[in-house]
RNA sequence: GCCCCGGUAGCUCAACCGGACAGAGCAUCGGCCUUCUAAGCCGAGGGUUACAGGUUCGAGUCCUGUCCGGGGUACCA
């Protein structure tokens, strides 16, 4: 039995008592206590029903605590503590027994079977091809992975995929400047269009195409031929950096595909059906005051070019289309006003949007020697992603991006994560995992002990215990991480289990003349390796043998 | 102006549907390597959780207002 079905166990114990005692028994919470002096587990339903009971708390969670019959090999105490909690102490049967439970699991430890046979899309990154990917789209990218491999974790069949837009202005002032920098290469004149790419990989793509093509595209004004060659550079690009940090995608969706198969003319007569989109100063709005915004919003531009709101609301439709049972977009905080016109158009043609969530995250601004730096791809003004990977390495960057909240606002100094990236913190969970993988070596090399029949009574020292029963909260967390899409919590808890582990090593030496206890010992050592490696890989961190 | 996210130690961040004394790392100071890896361990100092009210047994967490930072509010993406 994992943690997570233990708590549910004493919540229907819990549900009986209070039903005997003719208290309502709905929603009853059982939490990780905070310290050990308040048991492993507790409660507080006492103090929310103290109210209704007419009794004071500390009475009321005495009289549960009377009544209450929990099973012996999960609890060996219950206690009442001060306002009025009832605690839990986990028994030492249940301990052992979660280290076979973990031993026999080994990588399947944390998994459920909640997606089983359930298919998840999650769009993240999606950045246009128009420059190298930045230290904000690493965030991103670093997020939807994780969130993939939590869904897969859970028995999802996950796709991944990248959405990218190559149809609308930016792509053609793409095009527009390194046609200019090519003129400027063959010693014409002339210069970067107005709010056009600045960036020296455009002279390099300029350059490859004077190599290529000669002179021979002087005089060609379509810039077809510019934009495209760019497409390609500086996506091959973009991949090979998302490489760089373990992350592949399944699956590349281009806009064009819905002006081409005629989704984006489908979506604007239903639309227009609806008497939701209408024909105003020679563009085309969409009556998004209908759903409580201020102002509607144009679709179609008077030049007949369509905002890239129409292209998204298109690409949802064939996503839902595409019959997936979860669907999840991960976008930056300049999206946070656009998605919900996107789900209400979803929602007005028909197809059902319960299933889609979005993740939205702040920006990581960027400080150079403790200056704030504004990113734009436009004007160069940017740290790219492969520099950092290139410059702290593929482990430092995912842990550096999921260590925070998605939430809050990423302040990155670059100076700083250099310096300090010898000091970061997933070396600290790297070295835990290292560490076992030693003594696991050093036991085999000296020794004939194994963990067969290894007797796991003999863990008694606090820092033995102290470790049981936070590694055994693994399944919980990652439960958790299902329901919320939030790594942070497996990161959080992954590198307390690592100081609990370097705290046991300093105070407990596992191979030792005593074979019973270093039977024991091993057996722990190795359930803790197997969590970490588990956590870890969820992370989509390496897990070194040694370092 | 209006809408959204954030404000926690000097710095970067935690804190499980509201819970017990707000925790780590870095930085500062002091200890620990003849024994499986010192990328480690132990200890000290450091806080009115931006501010003011409110809700309740209990608020960093929920509500209202103010201030500060970021984003949105484009026929830019």
């Amino acid at each position: 039995m994992s943690i997570v079905d233990l708590k549910v166990s004493l919540q229907q114990h819990l549900a009986k008592t209070l039903q005997s005692l003719e208290l309502p028994a709905e929603s009853i919470i059982i939490e990780t206590s905070r310290s050990a002096q308040f048991g492993d587990l507790s409660s507080n339903v006492a103090l929310v029903l103290a109210r209704e009971a007419g009794r004071p708390p500390l009475e009321l969670a005495e009289a549960i605590r009377e009544q209450l019959i929990v099973p012996e090999d999960t609890c060996s105490a219950v206690t009442v503590s001060k306002p009025g909690f009832i605690n839990f102490s986990i028994s030492e049967t249940y301990l052992r027994n979660q280290i076979s439970e973990i031993l026999t699991k080994g990588e399947d430890y944390g998994k459920s079977e909640a997606g089983e046979g359930k298919r998840a899309l999650v769009e993240f990154v999606s950045a246009n091809p128009t420059g190298p990917l930045t230290v904000g789209h690493g965030r991103q990218a670093v997020l939807g992975d994780v969130v993939s491999n939590i869904l897969e974790l859970h028995g999802y069949d996950v796709t991944r995929e990248y959405y990218f837009n190559d149809a609308g202005r930016q792509m053609r002032l793409l095009g527009e400047s390194v046609r200019a920098r090519y003129l400027e290469l063959l010693g014409e004149d002339a210069s970067v269009p107005e709010g056009g790419y600045e960036g020296s990989y455009i002279r390099d793509i300029a350059e490859q195409m004077v190599q290529l093509h000669g002179d021979s595209l002087k005089q060609q004004d379509d810039m077809t031929i510019f934009k495209q060659t760019a497409e390609k550079v500086i996506f091959s690009d973009i991949k090979a950096t998302l490489a760089k940090i373990g992350l592949e995608f399944d699956n590349f969706m281009n806009e064009k595909t819905f002006y081409e198969d005629g989704t984006i003319d489908r979506v604007v007569e239903g639309l227009r059906e609806k008497g939701l989109a209408y024909d105003k100063d020679g563009a085309v709005w969409f009556k998004t005051t209908q759903f409580g915004k201020d102002q509607d919003t144009v679709l179609i531009k008077g030049t007949g070019e369509p905002t890239y709101r129409l292209p998204d609301i298109a690409y949802h439709t064939q996503k839902v289309a595409r019959g997936y049972d979860y669907i999840i977009d991960i976008f930056g905080a300049d999206h946070k006003d656009t998605y919900p016109d996107v789900l209400s158009a979803l929602e007005v043609l028909g197809y059902g949007t319960d299933h889609i969530t979005v993740l939205i995250h702040q920006f990581v601004s960027l400080k150079e020697s403790g200056q704030k730096v504004k990113m734009s791809t436009r004007k160069a003004t940017f740290v790219t992603l492969e520099e950092l990977i290139d410059r702290v390495g593929a482990d430092v960057v995912r842990y550096f991006f999921i260590m925070r909240n998605m939430h809050s606002h990423l302040n990155f100094d670059l100076t700083l994560a250099i310096k300090e990236s010898d000091e970061n913190p997933v070396y600290y969970l790297q070295y835990a995992h290292a560490r076992i993988c030693n003594i696991l070596k050093h036991a085999e090399e000296t020794t004939e002990l194994t963990i067969d029949g290894a007797n796991h009574t003999l863990l008694q020292e606090p820092s033995e215990i102290a470790l049981m029963k936070d590694m055994i909260r693994f399944p919980e967390l990652t439960e958790t991480a299902l329901n919320t899409l939030e790594p942070q919590g497996i990161t959080t808890f992954l590198y307390g289990l690592a100081t609990l582990f370097h705290r046991f090593y300093t105070e407990c030496r596992v191979v030792t003349d005593d074979e019973d206890i270093s039977k024991a010992r091993l057996g722990l050592v190795t359930s803790v390796k197997t969590v970490l490696a588990n956590g870890l890989t969820i992370l989509g961190i390496s897990r070194p043998e040694r370092m």
